[in-house]
DNA sequence: CGTGACATTGACCAGCTTCAAAAATCGTGG
DNA sequence: CCACGATTTTTGAAGCTGGTCAATGTCACG
């Protein structure tokens, strides 16, 4: 169900983003290289805590099933961010590929002994750990008191924050329209039918795997998130 | 609007908890003890976060509030239960006290400080920390995925097992209506039905200032958390 | 004992879901 | 490269859960 792939030379994050050192090279040389293919697992909920990963490229989700088949996708996670780091002794969800995954992946013995040692990993794992915190609670808000169309107008400016290309007005949607629904706790003729209306009345345009900002205003406006600091928050 | 004391002697939560050291007593010497009156606030969104607290007795609430009057409750807080150390520079949301709170109050500073020469309370933090984002990954699948019903009856075995007194069947809500349905992303009105529902045909018993579990078993089915090993959770 | 806040109940309504089916897209193999 | 089946997306119609509005009941506190 998935492919591993040991890359032989190692390359470090801060090599990749430019001259800016990073704290998480400190663990880079203790990484393999794993590759995950679209739609499998890449750890499942219960499982041992023995790795954790950070994504080097694609798109991953965290789910959680219930037994009569209805899902919750928590989150979604791009480039740079971690996985598995905030589970203690097994694994709270599971965390799966919606396009093909590259990940670099490191022995979690080896990254809490790293952290006694190098303060400046420990910070920054634990910044990472509150930005997701922060995330989580935007999605609390979402989920619990914002209708249909909000819920997407509001996630649509998540997912444009979390992109690496600021100025583009195209939003990369890898995930189907399902995994948004999971998401935004709704179902996919909901998900469907408000892009549908927001393409109408030109706010977007509907594109293959993505959509483009038409008017980004109008979106803050229809996500009731004008006046609150919630609009600058997705940097 | 909030009242200040000042205790004389510092007692540790280890002694208050019987014979049990905890890393939390290394802050102890450099807390001071705070007392908040009913639906007042602790501390408020944007504001710096020069201290951090932590509950010694009452109900606190985390709140974010939209422009347009709409309140998301987060969270409801406990006692030993802390406040404030997951945020960075400002605060992401209001705390408010939903019964009098009295707390012990830390400068953030200080916390930072001894993290970094006291492995076992940054063990410690890190743990409450992850605990944290549990609970708040099972309140996004309340929110997420479940009927009215299932909101309240997972709702009522989450307060149950965060509650100290394992074996009474007698759960505190001390919270009003309203703070449970904007915790829950539903209506004063429905909660009130959900509850009256339930208390027609047995489940529970509606008392004062919280209520009877007549039937855990009969909530856990309603909550749909059978089968899945969420039931175990809330420990 | 009165007053104001909170809780409860009822009637009606709307937004979202459910069910169903057509259209578009993807992936695969000839 | 195209054709075909499978999957996903989209659209439509009908139904239901939970929301809205309004009135009444209950409790705490001065």
């Amino acid at each position: 169900m998935q492919t591993l792939q040991q890359t032989p030379n190692v390359r470090r994050t801060s090599e990749r983003q430019g001259a800016i050192p990073d704290a998480l090279d400190i663990l880079e040389q203790f990484g393999s290289a794993v590759t995950i293919r679209r739609s499998c697992e890449i750890y499942g909920q219960g499982q041992p805590t023995e790795f954790c990963w950070r994504i080097v490229s694609g798109c991953a989700r965290t789910v959680s099933l219930m037994d009569d088949g209805r899902r919750q996708v928590s989150e979604f996670l791009w480039p740079g961010d971690v996985l598995g780091v905030n589970d203690l002794d097994v694994f709270a969800f599971d965390a799966e590929a919606v396009t093909v995954v590259r990940l670099r992946r490191y022995p979690r013995r080896m990254v809490e002994t790293l952290v006694q040692s190098h303060a400046v990993l420990a910070v920054r794992l634990r910044t990472m750990a509150v930005a997701n915190l922060r995330r989580v609670h935007r999605q609390i808000i979402r989920l619990g008191c914002k209708t249909a169309t909000e819920k997407i107008a509001s996630f649509l400016l998540e997912m444009d924050g979390r992109s690496k290309r600021k100025n583009r007005r195209f939003v990369e949607l890898p995930m189907s329209r399902t995994d948004i629904a999971d998401h935004l706790g709704m179902t996919t003729e909901t998900v469907c039918r408000v892009l549908a209306r927001l393409q109408h009345n030109g706010t977007v345009t509907i594109l293959r795997n993505g959509l483009d900002l038409r008017d980004r205003v109008a979106l803050l406006e229809l996500a009731g998130e004008l006046r609150t600091d919630a609009a600058l928050a997705y940097r």
